[in-house]
RNA sequence: GCGAUCAUAGCUCAGUUGGUUAGAGCGCCGGUUUGUGGUACCGGAGGUCGCGGGUUCGAGCCCCGUUGAUCGCCCCA
């Protein structure tokens, strides 16, 4: 409020790529993650914290070095120590190190689930921000089909319990075990440099770093070279037709819907078998609401025993923007004090409320006629008002905004430590909100 | 890392070929109503037009630089 502009201190920017949260946005957040914990102990999966730092050899290890990706995408700096350290851009990785340093293995197979902030040094574009968050499950130490299939039917009714698996399709590819994807890569391999004249600049430098890649290439040039590559199947081994088939029957026996797509691939060496994507036609350019696979090579590439696992990952953001309404906190009651004596009673009448279980809320400052202005905004359903009319007669004035009646109601009733949450606000709202109390 | 677009009040935005004192809606504060919200009317506060330089008698508008944002490319674990 200084009026001397020249002493004006400047203030700091947000890192590029972090959001702030407020409002709308926030309560979709929240909304996202609370149903995500809800699910998630519907299926037994065990809630795992871990480290947002970890040395980054965690993941260029599992991400494999040759990638760019961990050259230039993640978000790495020296420590005091002249240690590199890595800020997590996925959740996997620092799983696996867990389930490795900690000796989870004695509890394999070990289901868990997570969620939190992840970070990757990219330019902020939309829906990709340098600062996002996912919620994660993975399941460690088991090479059962049967553990993709579940994790597939959590993910859906994840998807339906937030209401937005409308227009969502599941959307299912093997890449089968170690010899399966060998094979089919170098029949890709081939099929590209047969045709490499006809490749875009970007799918020629695939073809060295990357050629499954080519397979989804925008460039409409790689289109017909693509769309004509060879599919895996005819290079799945017995036992990964198998494994494949174990998959789609547990879906079809949970009653989930799913649909083949043989061109979804995973770049990283270490996956195999499942890879799956929840996709939407309304999201434009970043269709995928939800994803992951099976990567049995993993672990075994961080220096841990051979271990299977399966899992998946789906942005909070992304799922928050899916929701079609907004769920918004709300309180039900607003104190509204006449005057500063009132002013004490609706502070002791407040915390009466609140530990009753009722919420409740107190504006700091304002006459009647303002806090009543914030009551009506805040969307609460009735306001108690308190003045010295009322003081005197040891009662209190309950007005419901919706409907605008209101009566007056003995404060000894309702402060009465034997009226729980229902009964007191029976007490409170019976009759002037439109509801039959009586019928319950 | 590359390309395009943009930056004016707390928010969303107008601002003519460069020309007086930069506007609107919403929000905020106050009043009409000293104990009653939503509607209406009246009033008020709030801007170095992102920042720095240049051209000009004169720049929110034109030029250069810079920072930031948005959208796309690369990449997508």
């Amino acid at each position: 409020m200084s009026k001397d502009k020249s002493a004006k201190i400047p203030t700091p920017q947000p890192v590029r790529g972090t959001q702030d949260m407020l409002g709308d946005f926030a309560d979709r957040f929240a909304h996202v993650v609370e149903t995500f914990e809800r699910v998630r102990r519907l299926y037994g999966y065990k809630r795992v914290e871990v480290p947002v730092i970890e040395p980054t050899a965690v993941f260029a290890r599992s991400l494999g070095e040759t990638t760019d990706v961990v050259s230039k995408e993640m978000y790495s700096f020296e420590d005091r120590g002249g240690e590199s350290i890595t800020l997590r851009p996925e959740f996997t990785a620092g799983i696996a190190r867990a389930y490795i340093t900690n000796g989870w293995q004695q509890f394999a197979p070990l289901k868990v689930a997570t969620h939190g902030p992840l970070f990757r040094y990219e330019r902020p574009q939309k829906g990709r921000y340098r600062q996002f968050h996912q919620l994660d499950a993975e399941v460690l130490g088991s090479d059962s089909p049967l553990a993709d299939a579940e994790l597939l039917v959590f993910a859906d009714q994840l998807l339906k319990d937030l209401g937005i698996s409308e227009g969502v399709t599941l959307t299912l590819n093997t890449l089968g075990d170690a010899d399966s994807r060998e094979a089919w890569r170098a029949a890709l391999v081939e099929h590209f440099m047969s045709h490499r004249g006809d490749l875009s600049e970007d799918s020629l430098a695939r073809l060295d770093k990357n050629p499954l890649r080519i397979l989804d290439s925008k460039d409409p040039r790689d289109r017909p070279v693509a769309d004509s590559a060879p599919d895996i199947d005819a290079y799945l081994t017995g036992e990964a037709q198998d494994f494949f088939g174990a998959v789609t029957s547990g879906l079809d026996a949970a009653g989930v819907a799913w649909q083949r797509n043989a061109r979804l691939v995973r770049g990283l060496d270490y996956y195999r078998h499942t890879a799956f994507e929840f996709v939407t036609d309304r999201l434009g350019a970043q269709g995928t609401v939800l994803g992951g696979g099976r990567y049995d090579g993993l672990i075994e590439a961080l220096g841990g025993p051979p271990t299977p696992a399966v899992g998946w990952a789906a942005g909070i953001e992304r799922l928050g923007m899916l929701l079609e309404s907004t769920p918004q906190d709300f309180l039900e009651f607003v104190l509204v004090p006449v005057g500063g004596e009132a002013e004490m009673l609706c502070l002791e009448l407040q915390a009466t409320l609140r530990r009753k279980g009722l919420s409740c809320d107190m504006g700091f400052r304002g006459n009647l006629k303002k806090r009543m202005q914030r009551a009506d905004a805040s969307g609460a359903v009735a306001a108690i008002i308190i003045g010295e009319d009322e003081m005197r007669e040891g009662e209190i004035t309950v007005r419901h905004l919706a409907s605008g009646q209101q009566a007056r109601r003995n404060l000894a009733e309702i402060r009465d430590a034997r009226a729980g949450a229902t009964y007191t606000r029976k007490l409170l709202l019976e009759g002037i909100d439109g509801n039959n109390w009586s019928a319950e």
